[in-house]
DNA sequence: TCTGGGGTCCTAGGACCC
DNA sequence: TCTGGGGTCCTAGGACCC
């Protein structure tokens, strides 16, 4: 039987959830995105894209393109919970809804027709009830398979509805250029070009074998996609069985490069101890530590251990995060400042027995933590800074 | 006005074990 | 005592996505 599958996507997300805290944006040309220093576009309104604003793009080169651009700081806990209530809105008109991202989904429409009606009546539906509920306005492509779902939602951008016609997936996904699919970026785009391969047709209709020999593995699947084909089931997400993530990091860039020791290792013990704030927060032990490593001149490097036992400890997460920064810089010196840290913990388990792992010292440390954490939630995480960190901050700015 | 921050997945080499 | 061949784990890097 053949199946029918909505991609929905947000248009302009984190803009629109400002816009709904803020009605005084509507209309205004508005980024969303970090400090002005360093950062970057994390979304831009339509009236600002006008002016060539896109994200990604470095903040700075945004407000020269477009100075009236009113800046917003991004506020990830509002874009979450609007998010669920706009997935709530979406499994009314599908079994299976599989969020993607925070602003997109997949919704299976197979068989749904006599009781909801065509999969383009449904898509209007779906559009009017983001609109009238939380004035949010959604894109939306409709397809054989999740890969021509997705790719109909791009380009339906903004606030249209696309649908592919049955039995005309291949046909419709032939003449797009091959960085249209997903997985499909400028690298492989680029080595898919020095093959004469342009376009989704041009992939579709390559010798699989020498596709094999560059892309390995992925070359069938790649094909595959490319021809419309794609047969990952839309898979509804229970509740309560949230995936539990693979790895938790924090990382920042700083105003000014520094090669200062003592700054650098008060701020891996900040960030170090945010992880293990996550950490305990999931309830998983981490067994390898990780920090991450951006010169000045952009070269990026990591190292990182594993430890003897899984931890959530910040302690122990710190000291490793430390002994592994000193190492770096010991055996890397290049005589330059840095840009960036980072500290991620990897290789996560769930506590098989509490008691066995934190026993003595340890079990003494873990309830340390756990009263910080409390005291944090209640009056924020910079309030209670470790020693060094907040002599530092105490200094004049350099 | 260079290049954020949160992730996932894949690859490749080396260590180590049987 | 001329060096097989799996399998697994670890580490580092990189492509890609939102």
């Amino acid at each position: 039987m053949p199946t029918t599958i909505a991609h929905v996507d947000m248009d302009a997300f984190f803009v629109a959830v400002e816009r709904l805290h803020d009605p005084s944006l509507v209309g205004k040309p508005v980024v969303v995105g970090g400090h002005a220093g360093k950062g970057v576009v994390a979304a831009a309104s339509y009236e600002a894209r006008r002016f060539g604003v896109h994200s990604a793009m470095p903040m700075a080169r945004a407000l020269k393109l477009c100075p009236q651009a009113v800046v917003v700081s991004r506020d990830h806990a509002k874009y979450s919970e609007t998010s669920e209530k706009a997935m709530r809105v979406l499994e009314k008109y599908a079994p299976a809804v599989e969020p993607v991202s925070i602003d997109e989904a997949y919704l299976d429409l197979t068989g749904t027709e006599r009781l909801l009606g065509p999969p383009l009546a449904v898509a209007h539906e779906i559009r009017q009830a983001l609109e009238t509920t939380l004035q949010l306005s959604a894109s939306i492509g409709i397809g054989q398979s999740r890969v021509s779902a997705k790719i109909a939602s791009g380009l339906a951008k903004p606030a249209g509805i696309l649908w592919v016609l049955p039995g005309q997936d291949s046909k419709f996904l032939a003449p797009l250029a091959v960085s249209h699919m997903p997985g499909i970026g400028p690298k492989a785009e680029a080595r898919l070009r020095s093959l004469g391969v342009r376009t989704l047709g041009d992939l579709a209709a390559f010798p699989l074998e020498s596709l094999r020999r560059r892309f390995g593995a992925i070359a069938q699947e790649l094909q595959e996609r490319a021809r419309g084909v794609d047969s990952t089931p839309v898979r509804a997400a229970t509740a309560g069985e949230e995936e539990s993530p693979k790895s938790i990091g924090r990382e920042t860039t700083f105003e000014e490069d520094t090669a200062d020791r003592d700054f650098l290792r008060a701020i891996v013990g900040h960030l170090g101890e945010d992880v293990g704030e996550r950490l305990r927060r999931e309830a998983l032990l981490a067994s390898t530590v990780t920090v991450k490593i951006r010169f000045a001149d952009f070269e990026t490097h990591t190292h990182g251990r594993t430890l003897p036992e899984p931890t959530d400890l910040n302690q122990e997460i710190v000291s490793a995060a430390l002994d592994l920064l000193e190492e770096f810089l010991e055996a890397h010196p290049r005589g330059m400042g840095l840009r960036l840290l980072g500290v991620t913990v990897s290789n996560l388990s769930p506590p098989t027995s509490q008691l066995a792992l934190f026993a003595g010292r340890r079990a003494r440390l873990r309830q340390l933590d756990k009263g910080v954490d409390r005291l944090r939630e209640r009056y924020g995480f910079d309030k209670l800074l470790r020693g060094r960190t907040l002599s530092l901050r105490k200094r004049p700015e350099a």
